[in-house]
DNA sequence: TGAATAGTGTCTTTCAGACAATATGCC
DNA sequence: GGCATATTGTCTGAAAGACACTATTCA
């Protein structure tokens, strides 16, 4: 801290939160989206976030936003990075702190908030244009989750508690965007222990059904 | 955004930055503290930062601090993480976007600030007691300066523009705390094509000189 | 020629990547 | 049996890691 700084002497500047909340739906990776409905940027589209309250920590404000615009509660949530270019926002100065959230299929329903605002999830590839710069804290974010695809777990934030490697797989090529060979894929996820069979196999399919696998650690755990 | 809100409704906290200047003297990894001179923390050692003026960039802020309190500037700065707990400074809440500098030994004088200010380089290991929870952020640094070593050029920021091998692995030593094979550390950063031999070698020293490298790249790739 | 540091090569193991045939369950 | 997907192993090349001797300069 400088020292002869007077708290109070200077004009503050609004902290935000805005959260990336991927999932993947019809074999695509998506992101949720609100759209605006007050200036500026009134009718744009724009990730879900707010202002963070005075007696509530980031991760907290981050939560409340995701839960208020989405329902989503519970999920994994992870500080990106804290955009602050002076002119971002139009209106007056505002240092928006990011985070990126993964959702499985089921956790969330969209119109649980209040608002009759609209919400939707986009697919990560040709989103509109958004508002303030939300489209470079898209980027930083896609950039990030695939990255840690490769040395975490983190991908069992968008799968459900048991899962085929295929559906595994799939996964790894909708982020990452390449075809990986099936046997190499499953030497690898093995060998790593991250995951472990469960002896129960999928079901009223009509071919040969799938062994079903789980996570051995529930939580994503944080290597970064 | 959240919809219905006022940005003048609520309190603002207040935002500031906090830098992690990391340089390498007598073998040792340290950072620059500062001696803070007013409450609260009064008389205990604390990171360089203060708060973000309201029209500069939170990299400006950052880039000011620093030179303020060390009189180092043109250095590498990366963005690390925003602390935001509630109650992390007594006085009022304070959000902080903290930094990460790497300084090379001649690109620093202290007390080159108007402020007769304590200011000075402690090892990373044994640190005094800190203020605010900056202890933790110190922890945070380190593990990320740690990580990049090892997947980009980052170590230039620590080095002088030519440099030995040995010297070289020293740095890695030091801030990774192992001991590396020195020809399997000269095989791998050669086959990196990151540095190349500069045709020079040491002189005047009472054995065989070694020759001088320097990065082919002047500036620190980030791939994060 | 002795002291001090620079500089260099081989072998082994591990991991990533290319590649195709067989197994299972349901209709 | 036919269909649809699941499951499995080998080979090759690249990179990581263990390991020890020779080269150069100056005093």
């Amino acid at each position: 801290m400088s020292n002869k700084y007077d708290v109070t002497q200077y004009d503050r500047p609004s902290v935000s939160v805005d959260v990336l909340l991927f999932t993947i739906e019809e074999g695509e990776l998506k992101i949720l989206l609100i759209k605006r409905n007050e200036e500026p940027f009134l009718g744009t589209w724009a990730l879900p976030g707010g202002f963070v309250r005075i007696e509530e920590s980031l991760d907290d404000a981050a939560k409340r936003e995701l839960f208020e615009e989405s329902g989503v509660k519970n999920i994994y949530l992870e500080q990106l990075f804290t955009f602050g270019a002076p002119k971002r926002d139009p209106r007056t100065r505002v240092i928006t702190v990011t985070y990126m959230a993964l959702a499985g299929k089921s956790e969330w329903k969209l119109s649980s908030s209040g608002d009759a605002q609209d919400a939707a999830f986009f697919k990560v590839d040709g989103l509109p244009k958004l508002a303030f710069d939300h489209a470079e804290i898209v980027k930083y974010g896609l950039e990030r989750l695939r990255n840690k695809l490769g040395y975490t777990n983190i991908v069992l934030g968008l799968l459900p508690g048991a899962f085929t490697l295929t559906e595994l797989q799939k996964v790894y090529e909708i982020i990452l965007k390449t075809k990986i060979d099936k046997r190499n894929f499953r030497k690898k996820i093995l060998s790593t222990g991250l995951i472990s069979a469960s002896g129960k196999k999928l079901e009223g399919i009509a071919h040969r059904p799938a062994m079903l696998y789980t996570f051995k650690n529930k939580k994503i755990v944080i290597t970064d």
